[in-house]
RNA sequence: GUCCCCAUAGCUCAGCGGUAGAGCAGCGGAUUCUUAAUCCGCGGGCCGCAGGUUCGAAUCCUGCUGGGGACACCA
């Protein structure tokens, strides 16, 4: 802590004036409002009080100029010396000395113009609600140049709460996030689609292909993990009767992190009983569309450069023919030995050991066709060894009713007629253990309680797992996943002498 | 897990073998319409950590820690 300011503390006490009052500060108004309104009159701004922090300060002697941030902006505040004459030390000592850039401060005062044309709160009371006892990395900029921006990315996923302080944007960002996941519940809700929650805590693990983090519970004595997908809890619901479910769900996973990935994530996922994938596919459309409508106000997206057109229908391609479309061959009808050959011929790296056959035609969708998909695209009909969820397809053997919805090359929502069938869920799911046995880490464990549920008969269903991080992503223009979460997942600081 | 890059004042950075620097922030002073306010003056550092090379290391080398990027993994 900044010994300065502490001392200041001191001050403030020996002064009379608590730098931290119990007292509340109602505001009857905000930054933005005022600049908004103030123009027109529409609002009363003869007596304004608004709260924030001190952001900027510009002492003149007798008079001042200063800005105070709130959430919603910045604005200016003027204080003269002859307004305060009945205690002069609030303007001489408490305003001039006492308070520091970053304190929050409460003002009451009047709204003028300035000659300059700035709109401007007159102060004529202020009082002290929070001393700030380290200095904020306070940015100033000009037309042209920012200076000592924070621009550090380590410091500002670490301290969040300054990024936010400090940043106007970053406050942006994360209302935006909330706006698409409340567009999207009311998307849904408008359909009549039940909002559930589901064990975060799970005995046993599944409905995607990940390690899981293991926990242990202490009164059971049991090991518990914390779920990879909410997925087998939601059909068990569709079993029970409801015919529409949907869960923003924080899913985790026990693997790498990188620019699209970090261990605990959001997803919606939503269920509909006797509805297929085709239907579901265009619910996507629809329901991309009005995010992109309510949040962005257009379905033109620029991201990285690009603009990303959300306007339905979006192209689609299947599986196998997008794959031949890359490599130009059909590679259903080639062996593990050709397919080995093909992937060297493209310099595609294999994938890690242990692989099967059908690893080998993902790795060349995942290398050669996934990163080429730029503009919305559903990618329909995907092998079934790799979809152990997914029903058969209706008209073509090997291949099951599941799309991914692929956007700026990555994956952005995945959706199937799910597998109702509980003899072929079953014998699925065994090869799963199967590749387990093998030394597959991420293939996914046997459910018997699903397996039951699945038994008393679960109606044709469409189910859809939808990224809200990626897609929160795609809508801010934003180029990793730690920017759209407030707080990503970093090593432990290392303590320094200096702190504590 | 692998490779590359980065780590110097509260923030942003310069310095790259020879006495630790700038701007902003901070402290003292002047200043009643400023807005990167201005003007005068001042303080501020385990140069990420630990070794090594050298007469001498912020600077060169090795290791470690943290971060960023790419790859791998995440079918």
């Amino acid at each position: 802590m900044d010994e300065i300011r502490l001392q200041k503390v001191e001050a403030l006490r020996e002064l009379g004036i608590e730098p931290y009052p119990t007292e509340p500060f109602p505001i009857n108004t905000t930054a933005a409002e005022i600049l908004r309104y103030y123009p027109q009159q529409k609002l009363d701004f003869k007596s304004v009080r608004l709260a924030g922090r001190l952001w900027r300060k510009r002492i003149m002697g007798k008079a001042s100029f200063a800005v105070l941030r709130d959430e919603t902006g910045d604005i200016q505040l003027y204080f003269q010396r002859d307004d305060f004459a009945h205690q002069p030390e609030l303007y001489d000592t408490l305003f001039k000395k006492l308070l520091d850039l970053g304190d929050i401060i409460g003002v009451e005062g009047f709204v003028f113009t300035t000659k300059t044309g700035e709109i401007t709160v007159h102060v004529q009371h202020f009082r002290l609600l929070a001393k700030c006892l380290r200095p904020l990395p306070i940015e100033k900029e000009t037309e042209e140049k920012t200076y000592a921006a924070f621009t550090d990315p380590e410091l500002r996923y670490r301290m969040r709460y300054v990024d936010l302080i400090v940043h106007v944007g970053v406050r942006e960002l994360f209302r935006r996030r909330s706006a698409i996941v409340q567009a999207i519940r009311d998307f849904f809700n408008e359909r009549g689609y039940l909002e559930v929650e589901t064990p975060i805590l799970q005995p046993v693990y599944g409905g995607a292909f990940a390690q899981p983090f293991t926990t242990h519970h202490n009164a059971l004595d049991m090991q518990l993990f914390l779920r990879i997908s909410n997925e087998l809890y939601l059909k068990r619901l569709i079993v029970g009767g409801f015919t529409g479910v949907y869960e923003f769900s924080k899913d985790f996973r026990n693997e790498g992190i990188d620019r699209y990935h970090n261990p605990e994530f959001t997803q919606v996922e939503l269920y509909v009983a006797y509805q297929d994938y085709y239907w579901m596919m265009e619910l996507v459309e629809r329901l991309l569309e009005a995010v992109a409508r309510r949040v962005l106000g257009t379905t033109q997206v620029s991201y990285n450069g690009l603009i990303l057109d959300f306007t339905p229908p979006f192209a689609r391609v299947r599986y196998y023919e997008a794959i031949e479309k890359a490599v130009g061959r059909d590679v259903r009808a080639l062996s593990e030995q050709e397919l080995l050959h093909l992937l060297t011929e493209k310099g595609v790296p294999l994938p890690e050991p242990p692989y099967e056959r059908i690893d080998l035609v993902a790795q060349l969708f995942d290398k050669l066709v996934e990163p080429t998909l730029i503009q919305p695209t559903f990618v329909l009909d995907y092998p079934e060894e790799i979809s152990p969820l997914a029903k058969k397809h209706r008209s073509e053997a090997g291949v099951v009713e599941r799309f991914e919805l692929i956007v700026a090359g990555k994956e952005l929502a995945n959706a199937y007629s799910e597998l109702n069938d509980p003899i072929d869920q079953r014998r699925r799911l065994e090869r799963q253990a199967a590749l387990r046995a093998a030394g597959g880490l991420e293939a996914m464990p046997m459910d018997e309680d699903f397996l039951r549920a699945l038994e008393y008969g679960m109606p044709p269903t469409a189910g859809l797992g939808l990224g809200i991080d990626r897609l929160t992503m795609l809508l801010c223009d934003a180029p990793s996943i730690q920017e759209v979460l407030l707080f990503p997942l970093l090593r432990p600081e290392t303590p320094s002498p200096a702190e504590s």
